[in-house]
Parts: C-alpha cells; structure tokens; sequence
DNA sequence: GGTTAATCGAGACGGTACGTCTTGTCTTTGA
DNA sequence: TCAAAGACAAGACGTACCGTCTCGATTAACC
C-alpha cells in the first residue's frame, strides 16, 4: 500500500519507544487489570508521550493485542503448522495441552482474557484480530483436520469448520467463561469426545494408557 | 436473612421507579453498547436520580443483568426443565433452535452479548450470575443428559459437564466470538456431531429427513 | 432574573471550596506568573476537582478577576466615593498616591496586571470587568469631577471622560507599561499638570477654527 | 556584536523563507487572534519547518515583533524625526492624528495590540521591544518637546518625559483599553488640554509646600 | 393522623481518564 | 549541507463519568 498523505510514516518510528509501550502495556495489565488499565497509565510507565500512542494504536486494546502479538514472538504472517505425526488423536491432544499449560499460566493467560474481551466489544479492533491472528490460526487447524480425512481418519463428510469448533469451542469456553480448571484429562475427553462422541460406547479402560479412566472429574474449584 | 443496619429496605423500594430504570438500561444498551452506557445516562433517561441506582445495584453491569432476567420473564429460581420426550437428539435439536432464535435477535442478543462480556470481566457480577442464572440452566441440562443416560442413549461413562460443554460450548463460542451464522443447519450438525462424533461415517441422507445434508455451509457472512 | 433551566444553583455553591480556589489563585499567579497559571494547578492547590472550577467560572482569567474582586474586599455593586474636600487637586494627590502604593505592592500589582492584560485579550471577560468594575469606577471618578465643575475648580466646558483619561491614563500607562516608577512625585506633577490643563477657562470658540467645540463627546460605541 | 558561538550564521540565512514566515505570522494573527496563533501553524502556512522558527526567534512573540516592524518599513535604528513647523500644537496634533489613523486601521491595530500586550508579558521580549522601537521614539518625542522649550512654547521646568506621559498615554491607554472611539475631535482635545497645562509657567517652588520642586526625576531603574 | 425515617430527584463535589493540542527539542530524509 | 517534515516527551486543555455527598420534598410505616 502506499502511504498514504496523513498517515504517520512507519520509517520514522521509534523502536524502542514502540518496545517500551508494549512492555509498559503487558506490565500493567497484569497489575491493574485491563479494567484500570489507561492510556496515560501506559505512556507514564512507558516514559512516552500520550500523543506517541494515539499516533501508532487507535486504542488501548490495539497495544495490548500488539503486545501480545509481540510476546507470543509470532511474526504478523507467519502461521507454522500444527504436527502431523499420522495420528490425528495423539497430535490434537498435544496441541490442546500446550494451549492449556498455555491458558493456565496467568502472566500469559490474564492480558490474553482481556484481549478476547475487548475483541467481543470493539469492532474496529476485532476486525484486525479476525484477519491477522484468528483466519490464519483457524486455517492451519482446518489444513490439519483436512489432511486427516485424507487419510480417513476423519469422516470425509464432515464441515471442517464445525469440526474446529467442536474440538476447539469447548476449550475456549471452558478457559473463557471459568466454567472450570483446564486440566490435561479434560482437553483429552475433550479430543476423544469430539472425535467418537457421547453416544460411543466408552472406551476399555486398557486402551487408554495412563490417561487416567474416561470419566475425569472435570468440574471443581476453579482456584482463581 | 435479618437486614443488617446498612442494607436498604426494600419495602419502601419504589416499583416504578425500578421499571424505569431497567428499561433506560435496556433501552440505552441498544442505542449507544455497553462500552457507552453510563450510570448517569440510564439515570438521566429513567429520570431517576444517580443515587437511587446506587442504592440498589453495585454496577452498571448488574443494572443490565436484571434488565435481562426481567425481560426473559425468567423469576429468580424457577429452573424449568427442559423437554424430554424420550429421543434425546431430538429434543436437543429442538433446544438449540429455540436457542441460536433468541440469539440471532439482536433486541435479545446485544444485551446479552454485552453482560456476558461484563461476567468475564467483573469476578463480584460473574458471583452473582454464577448463582442465579448460570448454575441453574446447567443443572438442568445435567438432568436431561442423565435421564439420556438413564435410557440408553448416552454412554454411561460420559461425564455430564463434559457433555454439557460439547453440546452447548460450542453454539455459545460462534455466537459471542462472532465466528460465524448461527443457522438450524449449524445447530443440528452440532447435535448430531457431539452425539455420533468426528469419526463416524457419514449418516445416510435418507435418515436426515428434512434436515439437509450432512455438510452444511456453516461458515459465512454474519448477518449480523 | 429568573434562574435559567441549565444555570448552575447558586444556592448549591460550597462556599469554602469557592474561597480555596480564589486563594489558589492568587497564590499561584504571584508564583509562576500568569502565562504558566493552568485551572489545572489551582484546582491542584485548592484541593478542588477541575469541573469544579469549569461549573461556575467561564476562564482562568474570570477566576482571577473574582480572586482580585474579594481581595479588594469590594462587594459587586458597592462603588463609594472618591474623598471630596473641597479641595480637588489635594484630593486627586491622595487618590492617586494610594493607587500608587497599591501598584507598587507586588502581591497585589502581579495579579492585577495579569488580570488587566487578560481583559485585554479576551471580550468575554472584558464585558464582564467592563460592567462590574471598569465602569462603576470611572462613574466614581466623573462624580468627584463633575462635583468641582460645580465649585469652579474645573473648566465647565471640559468632557468628564477626556478629564478622567488625563489624570488616570498616564498613570495607569505608566504602571502597566513599566515606563518608570510611579513615586509620589510622579504622581503628584501629574495631577498638578492635568489640572493646569483641564482649569483653564474654555478657548474662545472662534480661535478654535475648524476643530469643532471644545466639549466632544468623546465616549460612545467601540466600533468593534 | 561578535556572533556567539551558539547563534545562527546570519550570513547562511534563507531571506525568502524569512519574508514567508513574517507574512504568515501577520496573516494567522489577524485571522485567529494572537491567542490562537501558534508556531506550528505559521510554520504550516510559511511553508516552513518548526526548526527553522525556533532556529532564528525565541517566541512567537519576537516573530510577531519583527514582522510588524518589516510591515511598518521600519529600518532598526532609524528613527527619523518628528515635524517641527515652528507651532507645537499643530505640530502635536498632527502626529496624533495620524498616530489614531493607524491605531483605527485593524489590519495594523490588532496585530499591534497583539504585540503590545505579549510585550507586557513576556518580559525578554519586552526588553528587545524596549530598546528597537519604544526608547527610540521616546527620545524622537523628546527631542520635539525639547525643541518647543527652547522657543518657549512649553515651560522649561517640565519634565519632558512626564510631558511625553501626557500627550501620548491618553492616546495609547484609550487604543489598548478599547476605552472609546479614538477621533480626531478626542487627539485634539488631548493635545490642547495637555499642552494648556504643560505650557503654564510653573508654580513657584514656595506655593508647592514640601511635594519638592516642579521638576521631578520622573524616570528611573524599574526595579522589576 | 402525626410522627418519623427512608427514598426520591437533583446535582455539587473530588477525582481519573479521555482524546486533542501545542510546546520546544531531536531525528530523518530529500534536494 | 541545509531545511522540510515530523516524531518525540511533556503537559494543559475542556469534557465525560465515576462514586460519594448533601439537599429539600415526597412517601410510607408505625405509633
């Protein structure tokens, strides 16, 4: 795109202002909370003008979703792959306990609540996190489930999106809403439910390696 | 309990006043969003003084949860049940249409969308809708999933929140992340789903009925 | 006057708080002079929240205007009299040497030039010092000289307002320019020199030529 | 002067961009007024950077000042003389005349005003003002009133710049307070009321009792 | 039925933060 | 190698609401 004549010109921007402001922004949310958190708040910590962050973020939910960006260390197109060792099963219940171990730690998971939050409730702001960070996330999960049905391990009729929420959905539900603690047994009742489904026989306890037993108590303390 | 020397009486409590100022809430939470209703404005247009709100509700987000539960008839503990005619994939069909209706009204879902958002934001709000609204339907839901059990229609082994989160999570997750339409194809194939799992072979069309095919377009403009 | 639907309530005003603010005032003009005196830091001295100051003062320089007002103890409509002896040029030495000590008190000439330079740049508040100072003084001033015209210690000829300017202006000229000292020997030769000029009996009009009479009405519309 | 280390080269000066940045200046501050006249926006309109102004101009003020002086042709030092045809009056009146002339034309006035109120401001500025433009037109004053002592016009015991006080602060304290239409019947009035009593012989030293001689040591050291 | 205590509308108050504006300095860039 | 362009830290502007606090003026309950 060409810059256009009142757009601020990238070239000239400070960098470690920009990384101070991030830094101040991750800090502070985890302080305050995103409720407390301010503008002012940031630059003050930051050691910046007010002026420097309405110049580059239109609003204090495009910093912090910036400063996640940043943590995360996920550079803007970059999407990488989710594995494919061959068993669909195996791969997804790794992956769902990363996310997890991901969610359970509050220095990553608190401004990350606050981020999805102020994703529901501004638009302008959720249009930039639908395009750079939820599509591309979506579709590597949709390019796993596909090659998945390339081998039949998935039925081939199946709507590849209602099969990301079905996986997905509980797990950000269950994180989102503190319906209860994302332990390693749910993500992986979770995985198996979705993949054979609650009218399936229960699996023999044997099969199931030390995953513990099919039912898990799933409910409890949520200790936060 | 005795009312302490603090909390206000409620005998005196004017009604209409209250009306009104539930309406202005609902009223105000339409026209402006949640991020623009104010205390002073609800008061301005309830006619109502600040103090009178403040008398009676700890936030303006508990202001718009009793809108809510007023204007969905719903008297605090009276659960209901939900229908139970014996096939169990049926009545949920029927549940979650009623459901994804009242969601895809925006009189109904913009403020709910917006008190859900204020839940996950405001640990003393998410208490008290905890409480009063969010444990009760679960159980209820609990119960239907038991008495399935009961017939041979769901594994007995399934955990019942588990279940819960696969059949409801993930209609709750499109609808408040906006991930796509929430259409009867897209509620049904999640019922189906949930009970027959990813895995399994596709049903045969004849044994839809009027449902359409197993593959829905479930992804696509919003609508809303 | 009836008091308008959107005027503050005057009967409403804190009056201790009003007081802080007029003394933070002061204070911090003699302080940091008036180009750096900011309705943020008076309400920071006084303790006071800025909408407090914005309710029921236009500007900083109406704040300043009603801090010098009390200072001068002058109740609003309240003029007096300037003394009358008898004597007017012994009379106008003791004004003028009191408003010259006056002038010479920095606690009070900081302020007031402040104020005097604030009228002079903004119209809002010049209507307002204009009416509730300006012109009630300078009645008080063509009283007293209107009163000598009627025992002969002035030319009856002579324009109040031309007469007024005379005595006063260079004064006045004199202390807000910083072009000297205003001593008492200043001030007296003024006086002594205006009034040789102003006692001279009238010019035959006929030596006048074309200039008109000796009497213009030397005071009416500004012309903008 | 020996150009300092820290001063710009005046020899590498762009004197276009100088002419554009002093025509801004007097553009801006009869559009918005001085008050809203800012560097950024004569930097705009001149075309020029912000670096440029502060690179040759302390304030906006000194900017304001050098453009009216290039805008009244003005050269720094020179002064030039007042008319001197033999008759003070006429002589006086003449001067005045022109003097409201000026003052009544916005487009020189409110930029004047402008300047003459930062002047009693900014106290830099108004040692720079003091020395390039009011001292030597003083001295120019002086030097006619001198001129009309010597013929026996004006008594010789008054003191010149008390006299100067006399003619010209009505004149300038009538223009700067808006105090009432400067016309030529007003100059006139002041000429001859002012000259009536400067031209009185003095009062002998016996009449004055102890308020010291007639002529006083009127200027001196501020002290400010 | 009169007393009395709480609620009510109203809105002033001390505050915090907003998003904008300007200042004076510093940095980059293009001619 | 200079000047335009403009980013930057700082901080005041005037506005919007926050939650608390008086005010009188109704109510409503209890004597």
């Amino acid at each position: 795109m060409t810059p256009s004549r009142r757009a601020p010109d990238n070239a000239r921007r400070n960098e470690s202002t920009r990384q101070a402001i991030l830094n101040a922004a991750l800090e502070l949310v985890s302080e305050v909370g995103y409720a407390k958190l301010s503008v002012e708040g940031i630059a003050a910590r930051a050691g910046a003008g007010k002026q420097t962050i309405y110049r580059w973020w239109p609003s204090k939910g495009a910093v912090l979703f910036d400063a996640l960006l940043a943590l995360s260390g996920g550079q803007e197109g970059e999407t990488g792959e989710l594995p494919d060792t061959g068993d669909l099963e195996a791969d997804l219940r790794a992956v769902l306990r990363a996310t997890a171990d991901e969610l359970n730690d509050p220095r990553y998971s608190e401004p990350m609540r606050a981020l999805t939050v102020e994703v529901l409730v501004d638009p302008d702001l959720a249009a930039d996190y639908q395009q750079r960070l939820e599509e591309p996330v979506r579709e590597m999960k949709r390019r796993r489930l596909r090659s998945a049905q390339d081998v039949g391990q998935l039925s081939p009729g199946v709507d590849l999106d209602v099969a990301v929420d079905m996986i997905w959905g509980p797990v950000r539900s269950r994180w989102l809403h503190r319906d209860g603690p994302l332990t390693e047994e749910y993500v992986d009742v979770v995985v198996r439910t979705a993949l054979q489904g609650l009218r399936a026989p229960d699996i023999p306890e044997e099969a199931l390696g030390d995953q513990g037993a099919g039912r898990v108590d799933s409910r409890g303390g949520d200790g936060g």
